[in-house]
DNA sequence: CTATACTTTGCAATGTTTTGCAAGATATTT
DNA sequence: AAATATCTTGCAAAACATTGCAAAGTATAG
């Protein structure tokens, strides 16, 4: 293979993708990662491409990346991290806790996701290890995530060993609730299909509710905030049974 | 031999695959390297074509990433938008040229676009009058597309007006053929389901082919390439029926 | 037809580019 | 701070390019 047709080859991946793994291309053009290197090195230097560590961007590439940098769903998504285990079956929604949690998956993590979330999907993918599977269906304007019916249908074949609710409302009395009647329906049909139930909320979403409901307190396995889990807060959640981080 | 011969052979090869070795050429042609050699400097004089090291491609060939391919994109996805119309089902496969296509929809434009494509879904739903719909499956890491069963399944329930094939290499001989079986399913099963068939294709990916085949010329209604509809080219694919735009 | 000048071709010697490897330096992740 | 992963650098082997040259072929004028 001659290097011109790499290097096509190589800005073709990164229009397509916005970024490539080193060893992806590696892989692809069947070179050593050592030509790749070189190939990268020339195109940045024409200006084509920017080389980062570990691979390559495009130039006029800005990641979402920047957008959410909010300390506490960063926080929240570290804790979560730590219930993430090779050989899972991971049912995720949407939102930016999870988008966060998406971005910091360690990359030995063998695991499959599944979503109805265009955006965690797509973060999702970057990481080489990980099965992503999408859940179709008619996509909302607005959370860009897929609802109706077949979603709940193809959740229903499914058992996963843990499930991660973002947005959502919390509080003893009234339990998980949401203000979309269609994403209640999503998030009632994963909690069908998990064993585990985590809800990331920041604490501004505690003690608020929405008109329509989830499930109750007693339905969901582990809570994770940004707060300290001794507050006392936590009181009333742990006396129904929920593990708080 | 005459060398005005061995010429235009290296141009019809160059032509064909976009690019040669000098050594396969030396075998072809039955000369030494070095002839051929000389051969390709004269030839990159005159512009015809691009000498590089170990061999040579055509001079469209490296343009292409960069400003070329994607005017000529950005051409064909403003000749495909006549196409569509308010009230229409449409099917759309990924690649670049269809992402283009997704964004220059007119605002005004009401119509249901179904996808298996990441990017491309990302893409449909920042025009507020778009119902996108994502054929849900396992998401390849590469193409950021649904692949696999669910996907074809899902396409058997649905009959569209119209569906976009985005990538694809194409001649008169094999017809319309990719590279990857996966995708070549999916695109078979999202002709089935359509009324009309079009076929986006830069003129790089004319006249050339790879292993699996999606359909013969016939099956597609219409072909929109960036190059002019009267082109002698498009002679033969006339003949078969298929509408050149 | 013949001699001369010119072109083309292959060969060989020498120079250049490309590529993969290995060792040590940096960066990133845990 | 330790463990990985990635990067840099120098180097050697292989592939490729260049140059000069000689043999063979072609053209042209006398």
């Amino acid at each position: 293979m001659l290097k011109e047709e790499r290097h096509s080859a190589i800005l073709n991946e990164i229009r397509l993708h916005n970024r490539v793994l080193l060893t992806d291309l590696s892989n692809l053009l069947m070179v050593s990662e050592d030509t790749v290197r070189r190939d990268l090195k020339e195109l940045d230097k024409q200006g084509l491409i920017k080389k980062v560590h570990g691979g390559a961007i495009s130039t006029g590439y800005h990641s979402h990346d920047q957008i959410y940098a909010h300390d506490s769903k960063v926080t929240i998504a570290r804790k979560a991290i730590n219930l993430l285990k090779s050989g899972q079956v991971i049912l995720i929604t949407g939102g930016t806790t999870n988008y966060e949690l998406a971005r910091m998956i360690p990359k030995k993590l063998n695991a499959t996701f599944i979503t109805p979330s265009l955006s965690t999907a797509m973060q999702l993918l970057s990481h080489r290890n990980i099965e992503v599977i999408f859940l179709g269906g008619k996509l909302s304007n607005e959370g860009k995530i897929a609802l109706g019916g077949s979603v709940i249908n193809a959740l229903t074949e499914i058992k996963a060993d843990i499930c991660f609710l973002g947005t959502g409302y919390l509080d003893t009395q009234h339990g998980l609730t949401e203000f979309d009647w269609e994403v209640v329906q999503i998030k009632k049909a994963m909690i069908k299909s998990s064993t585990k139930v985590v809800s990331l909320a920041i604490s501004e979403k505690l003690d608020s509710f929405q008109r329509y409901r989830v499930c109750d307190i007693q339905h969901i396995t582990t809570l994770i905030t940004e707060l300290d889990k001794n507050d006392e807060k936590f009181t009333p959640y742990k006396q129904m049974g929920v593990e708080i981080l």
